[in-house]
DNA sequence: GCCGTTTTCGGCCCGACTGTTTTCAGTCG
């Protein structure tokens, strides 16, 4: 059986949601932290453990002797004692429980030791046949927002792809925004941190209004008109200073009206991640302030909150970048000086890969050229597929010259100096990571990816390999989607970053942040592998339409949340610099 | 159980809302 950080971190979830359920006083909060931690390092702990033994375990932040023994015992045995004890004692599946909205420990408990109801189906049942109402502090409307509750878990599955549900959240922020009463608004929580998916949508408004009263008459009609929208399936909460709701297609959006004073420290708080907000609470403290989603404050008097940046000034801290918010060292950075000047949404000159109708994409060379041009694009890289993708109609050698003579045509009919189509490919690398295109025709192309597309269930070992040989190829530039994984439906396959990374350094390759909303890939952390290793970087929209385009946003703020700056990713230079930086 | 510019003991983020109550526990973020 397979140890993973994903099964250790759930194990150490779970604790924390036992130790809530008994009482005990802060340790829930200890495992969590350290549960968190866990899922949050890319290492694999097996490794970490191999390496360092039980210390490098403890090193990790937020994990103590304790755990990390515990931490040691699963890894060594599969197995977690202390975690059957309590399994044992009371046998329920907590994880899917705790995914019920509503129900926490306390419920839970509650509903084992009175029902001895153990799982969802039991819950469901129990509902149904209302058995759950007659509960001490449950009630009819309890059990009613249960059952609510387990449909949309079915019919979800819970998270959305930020990208594909980017256009829904920005359509409610403009009707918002065209209310009268609104006087300032911003899309907080997750999606400005920009995560790859996103539970629910945080929306803070400031209302209009001269005097206290007016303002909070105009925040009870903006409250009115959200609750009240046609795409609102289901109301959660009504209040003045805060409501929410669920949409149609599941997703949950909250609103909150703050005064205009608290904006500053309310977005801040409502944009996490908590686990930062916690962090700058404590450097708060330890300055003998306070700080809330009000303002911060010494005493009774507030001292910042009207700007998030004089709060962070207030804290001896440089301003933070929502995208960096995770915790993970940049605060640290924020009170050196030290944080790196990110890659702006407007920094991005190409698009390295584009298929187009010569096999799988939709549009002709010339329309993505079109749509580039009217983008601000300076150059696109056209990367059709190889011919061992036959069911994309893959191009072969005869077929790439002749793809090639043609952007020359099309490059000519457009006579701009400003904007260029380059020739490229997507060429397939094989099993044993040569390639499927003749070296002597991928040497006339101007930039060339290389990219896997099949055997994904290679050995861990054999699979770095395959992709360290594409990369000591003369002519490959570009390694598209690095890892192959598909957000909520296929893993990464396995392979040893480091070795990759360290390859990439030494052969000059360029690892792609691929920007498509359900493979941004590389993910972020490994982005901050290859930052932090001086590896390069190019940000492409893998567009198979011209819409798809819009998609490199989406590769930029993967490129922020790895702390890329404008000077890791190649594609924010001219052609010219760009093509520079390349192998030849 | 973790952690340290209040350090090896004694602290640990904080407020809104719901649904149950009739003053508050539990959940959420």
């Amino acid at each position: 059986m397979t140890v993973s950080n994903e099964h250790i971190s759930k194990i150490l979830r779970e604790i924390a949601v036992y130790l809530e359920m008994q009482n005990v006083p802060f340790k829930p909060r200890a495992y969590e932290k350290a549960a968190v931690a866990v899922a949050d390092i890319s290492d694999d702990l097996r490794d970490l453990y191999e390496k360092g033994g039980i210390k490098a375990i403890e090193e990790i932040e937020g994990v103590g002797a304790s755990i990390a023994e515990k931490i040691e015992e699963i890894i060594k045995t599969g197995h977690l004692k202390y975690y059957e004890q309590m399994k044992k004692k009371t046998p329920v599946d907590v994880s899917s429980l705790m995914s019920v909205e509503g129900l926490g420990p306390k419920k839970i408990k509650k509903l084992y030791s009175d029902l001895k109801i153990t799982n969802v189906e039991e819950l469901e049942r129990a509902a149904r046949s209302r058995k759950i109402r007659n509960l001490e502090n449950f009630g009819e409307k309890t059990e009613e927002n249960i059952l609510k509750s387990l449909e949309f878990l079915r019919s979800s599955g819970g998270r959305f792809i930020l990208g594909y549900i980017m256009p829904d959240i920005r359509k409610i922020e403009s009707d918002l925004n065209k209310l009268k009463e609104v006087k300032k608004i911003t899309v907080a929580g997750s999606v400005r941190r920009r995560k790859e998916t996103i539970g629910d949508v945080d929306i803070l408004i400031v209302a209009n209004g001269r005097s206290p009263a007016s303002a909070k008459a105009s925040a009870g009609k903006v409250m009115d008109f959200f609750v009240n929208m046609p795409s609102v399936a289901r109301i959660a909460a009504h209040g003045n200073t805060k409501s929410a709701i669920k949409l149609k297609n599941g997703l949950d959006v909250d609103v909150r009206v703050v005064p205009e004073e608290s904006y500053g420290a309310a977005l801040n708080y409502f944009t996490g991640s908590k686990y930062h907000n916690i962090a700058l609470r404590e450097i708060a403290m330890k300055k003998g302030f306070k700080l809330n989603e009000y303002g911060l404050f010494k005493g009774k008097n507030q001292i910042a909150g009207k700007t998030e940046e004089e709060i962070y000034k207030k804290l001896g801290l440089d301003y933070i970048e929502p995208e960096m918010r995770e915790n993970e060292g940049e605060i640290e950075l924020a009170k050196n000086n030290k944080l790196p000047k990110l890659i702006g949404y407007n920094d991005l000159q190409g698009d390295l890969q584009i298929q187009t109708n010569w096999t799988d994409g939709s549009n002709t060379i010339e329309e993505y050229a079109r749509v580039a041009i009217k983008k601000g694009l300076k150059y696109i890289v056209i990367t059709d597929h190889t011919k061992r993708l036959a069911m994309t109609g893959g191009l072969d050698e005869k077929m790439l010259l002749k793809q090639i003579a043609e952007i020359g045509k099309i490059n000519d009919k457009f006579g701009n100096k400003n904007f260029k189509i380059l020739s490229g490919s997507e060429v397939d690398i094989l099993k044993d990571g040569t390639l499927d295109l003749k070296d002597e025709v991928l040497s006339k192309l101007d930039v060339c990816g290389a990219a896997i597309h099949s055997y994904f269930n290679l050995p861990k070992k054999e699979q770095t390999k395959r992709i360290i040989r594409a990369m000591e190829n003369p002519h490959v530039d570009i390694i598209f989607h690095p890892t192959g994984r598909i957000i909520n439906r296929r893993p990464a396959y396995e392979i040893d970053i480091d070795e990759i990374i360290k390859a990439a350094k030494r052969t000059k390759t360029v690892l792609e942040i691929d920007a498509f909303p359900d493979r941004l890939d590389l993910k972020d952390d490994y982005v901050r592998k290859c930052v932090a290793s001086g590896v390069k970087l190019a940000i492409d929209s893998d567009a198979h339409l011209v819409s798809h385009m819009d998609f490199l946003e989406f590769g930029i703020a993967q490129a922020r949340r790895g702390w890329a700056a404008k000077n890791d990713i190649i594609n924010t230079r001219s052609v010219e610099a760009m093509l520079k930086l390349l192998k030849k």
